[in-house]
DNA sequence: TAAATTGGTTTATATCATAAACCAATTTAT
DNA sequence: ATAAATTGGTTTATGATATAAACCAATTTA
């Protein structure tokens, strides 16, 4: 009991997971609110968001709005099972 | 309220979170000891051990047992506050 | 006395997080 | 009209980090 399951290294980040926290409790959000809300650099979570969608834990839309480019994310199912399953090996961790 | 607070990089890796979670509910523990529970390679865990007593962490002791080296370890006052904030910090990620 | 084991440390490498630099388009000021 | 600033990002460079691999000294076993 209580040994230490690995921890997903692509979750294990303080800004892919600060992410994740805010996009499962949203259907979905923008490029501009997840970097207020983060208080990250455009580049770094840029970066970020690039490796979360390739290991299929979020969708990326690109599309326009006022003639700006607008990126918007969500999460999928995948990154919901990820993080859930990250949430429950940290507790062996922190408890 | 609920702001994404700096996670202490020191606690924010896997191994050395997961050192300081076993030295948090013991006096001391040996660096055998350590390295079975982690799971870890000598090589890695050392490192990691010392990057924990350098911020002050934990407090390693070197001596001999039946003529072999013996390194135990234990956390300070210090790690024991660094450890909880980080904990309460997390919490903000995944709750 | 050679080989294996114990209990580590040091060094090398590959990955990662992050900031800095950059880019295209739009808006605002002159 | 055009230069400067802003928006909404991406790409690139770099320094830190985690980890494994190589190493070392002493002891024990074959």
């Amino acid at each position: 009991m209580s040994a230490f399951k690995p921890l997903d290294p692509l979750l294990h980040s303080q800004l892919r997971l600060a992410v994740m926290s805010l996009l499962i409790g949203l259907d979905e959000a923008e490029f501009t609110f997840l970097k207020e809300k983060t208080e990250s650099t455009a580049g770094n979570l840029s970066v970020q968001l690039d490796k979360l969608e390739k290991a299929g834990y979020i969708k990326i839309e690109k599309s326009f709005r006022d003639k700006r480019p607008l990126t918007t994310c969500s999460i999928t199912p995948m990154g919901v099972k990820a993080f859930e399953e990250y949430v429950e090996n940290l507790k062996n961790y922190i408890s």
